[in-house]
DNA sequence: CGGGATGCGCAACCTTTGATTGCAGATTCG
DNA sequence: CGAATCTGCAATCAAAGGTTGCGCATCCCG
């Protein structure tokens, strides 16, 4: 009941500059901490920081490629980080339910 | 296109003690800064700056009772945020199968 | 009704983290 | 070769999460 959230998956995917870098690698298909930096306001080597906490959660792979280095998404543990967005969302939405049935259940009860 | 996120809400809901605040006041309906550190491995001052961001962000009220201040869940709000992460999953998930059923697609075109 | 217990808010301080600038090493390309 | 470009490392800074230490209001009970 507790959610059972892995605060790292979910800490690196609650980073507003990671989830638009992942969106940016989910477009391209890859990129490097440059190409990422153009796209987005901040300089690279801050772009070079959060790739470093995506790659250790595991959400990113590299390969060197000569001067440079090339990210790109791991699908499937993206896809563990969604699914978890989806249970934590779907516990709290569960709550909400059953909160609005017990308010209806008192207005009827009030309504005799 | 661009998961269009109101970041002042993801990020206080990205914060993992804010989540458990925010389970337990699903879970007990209302609560204070002194109960819900009681079940919270932080201090009271530490929930009672977390419950500002929550108020700010206005995904929790407060009302004033005695010596005490009471707090519950903004339902309507939380609906909101509920809906923006499965937006964001939504968003991810989706570009996930597109990738995936392009990888299909050139397999099958291989093995020709 | 008076005093201890309980709850809150404010302020100072520490640590971590997102971000910056600056620089030196490696690789590509004209 | 030499200039341009990409990377990685280090020092520095500001904001955020967390703590301790008060002072003040309110409640409760003898």
């Amino acid at each position: 009941m507790s959610t059972a959230v892995d605060d790292d998956l979910w800490s690196a995917v609650g980073d507003p500059t990671r989830r638009r870098m992942l969106d940016l690698l989910l477009a391209d298909g890859r990129g490097t901490a440059t190409t990422l930096s153009r796209h987005l306001p901040v300089t690279r080597q801050a772009i070079a920081k959060h790739l470093a906490v995506l790659d250790r959660a595991g959400l990113v792979r590299s390969t060197p490629a000569g001067r440079e280095r090339l990210y790109e998404v791991d699908e499937a543990q993206l896809a563990r980080a969604v699914a978890q967005l989806a249970d934590v969302g779907a516990a709290w939405d569960a709550r909400l339910r059953r909160i609005k049935r017990i308010a209806e259940a008192i207005q009827r009860s009030q309504a005799d």
